[in-house]
DNA sequence: GTGAAAGCGCTAACAA
DNA sequence: TTGTTAGCGCTTTCAC
């Protein structure tokens, strides 16, 4: 592999000569620059990062801290990865993974002993335990995730509060009087992670606002408890005439296990959900839905952060404002 | 941040003292072992792995290059990511993910530019394009999937092969005499991934063994095709009584068909899956299934890959036998 | 506009 | 058993 000096002898000059005419941190004649160019062409010449980094050089490896924890759904966060990684090498950077086993102390010792110049946390909690962790290391982040105190920090996410009105004013438009929201794993509401409680809260003040009667369940993400839901959602609502799902492992079976109790989704009953536009497609009924646009937050935290490394300020909070797509899975009241 | 020369003040000692206390690289007194290991401790200092790895030190990052190509099941994917991750941590490795995008470059990017010491390819395919520049690359790298050629390589995959047989097996001996395989999508078998094929060959080699008949059906893996697909088997085979298959999304949304066409899973129709435990299990019917032991799989090649950095030599293609779980899903043949 | 030289934090000869 | 020194490949003073 070639290396700076290789560059610089093959172009006649300095080492520092054709770093200077690379970064373009210092004016170089046009004549020198085009030599060292082509030089640095000629012999295939990659800076190496780690090296660049420690001399005093932007660090170019960003580190996602990606806890997968239950009641995450893992497509989601892989998708989220991608596009992290993705738009990151479009940025010339790599993309170290952390995972939940180390939490606060990986953040530390990405930082510390890994040449990472940014932070990319997803699933943020409320109250997130990484946070003061985060704010001491004094590295520019971004979270995917909006927590309880945003002061300082970049957060980027979906609207969910605006999703959850979203959902209600379809409903409330097709002339549904009685919506429930099937929500996240219990577990989920219990670390007191952000969207979900967000999410509940559009959709309460939502339906209040539109006078609709509405209730909220949280949904162990496992099919098998799909039937027993349904039916349990009947039993306390009878007069219930849509439901909207948060919860993609709970998604299928559950529309399933009402059609299975004799109910037709739309006719008897609208479904809709919040998930992946991927997944709403591909179900036997196609599903009313607002997006998670996992592609397009993991794209834009990526972007956010980048700017921060170059040190450009950059908003406070991005809310991704929701986009619903009807499909087939809804319809007018008819009963 | 401590660095070696704070510990080295703080011991009264050399820095390359302190390295060699550290690493144990060569003989060093008691007495000043413990001076060091406690000013280590006193100033909490962590070796900058990307410095020591480029003055000499090993390379402490690996690279995961996981494709995600289409036909890939996403979950299981970012299972084996985890598991790498998990495991490269508790040798104290960090992880660079690499997707698709830059396929054979990023791999030389992730060795000359980043400090990367050790490569792992997921999804690898029987004439993988990223083969050749592997081997230009001489870095040490474990393949999680088995090529066509495997001379000099170190690779690990689930015996594909035997899990077919296993499959045919424990249908021969539930008295079946006609059986179908739904395989990958048809994208995997035109890439020709190894996978697909072996565990084809195996289903088939071990059909026509035991005198059943046998039919292997490739299979999109979007859910909305699985009605289809369940006529279409039950017109051609008019005598099929059992269905293997390896298809994650198409699973529950075929044997969902099946049902829905008339048959009871298992009485008239045994259907047994090759994928994740925990896929098998959550299904309304508990699938019986050949395990795919993505976290296996993953730990296995890090630890593989960990001991080639330290030059250890190690075998080169593990098969991980196939584990078979008898669910509900399958019964002895009645009709 | 360019070069020489110092140094990032660490390891590994080479010396003692 | 320990210390001194010379780099790893790069960036950035400082000096011309």
């Amino acid at each position: 592999m070639a290396k700076i000096t290789d560059v610089a002898r093959r172009a006649g000059v300095s080492p520092s000569t054709v770093s200077y005419a690379l970064s373009g941190k210092r004016p170089i004649s046009d004549e020198t620059r085009r030599r060292v160019e082509a030089a640095a062409r000629d012999l295939g010449y990659r800076p190496h990062a780690a090296a660049s980094a420690r001399a005093g050089g932007k660090p170019n490896v960003l580190a996602l801290a990606a806890p997968l924890r239950p009641g995450v759904h893992v497509p989601v966060v892989m998708r989220l990865a991608v596009s992290v990684v993705t738009t990151a090498r479009a940025h010339d950077h790599d993309v170290l993974l952390l995972t939940q086993e180390e939490a606060e102390e990986g953040l530390s010792r990405a930082v510390h002993t890994a040449s990472v110049g940014g932070l990319l946390l997803t699933d943020v909690g409320l109250h997130d335990p990484r946070l003061p962790r985060l704010r001491s290391l004094d590295r520019p982040s971004v979270l995917i995730g909006v927590p309880a105190q945003t002061y300082g920090l970049t957060c980027v996410d979906l609207d969910f509060r605006a999703a959850g009105e979203a959902c209600v004013e379809h409903l409330a438009e097709l002339g549904h009087r009685t919506v429930a929201l099937v929500g996240s794993p219990p577990e989920v509401y219990l670390r007191r992670t952000a969207y979900a409680h967000r999410l509940m809260h559009g959709f309460t003040t939502a339906a209040t606002r539109h006078g609709l009667a509405s209730s909220v369940h949280p949904g162990v993400p496992d099919p098998a408890t799909a039937p027993r839901l349904a039916e349990l959602l009947l039993h306390e609502h009878p007069a219930l005439t849509a439901v909207v799902v948060h919860n993609e492992p709970l998604l299928a079976p559950l529309i399933a296990a009402f059609e299975h109790l004799g109910l037709r989704v739309p006719a008897d009953l609208s479904v809709m959900a919040v998930c992946p536009d991927d997944l709403a497609v591909t179900l036997p009924v196609p599903v009313t839905s607002v997006s998670l646009p996992a592609d397009e937050l993991g794209a834009h935290a990526v972007d956010l952060l980048v700017r921060k490394l170059h040190g450009t300020p950059v908003p406070e909070t991005t809310l991704v404002p929701p986009r619903l797509t009807e499909r087939a899975s809804t319809s007018r009241r008819t009963a």
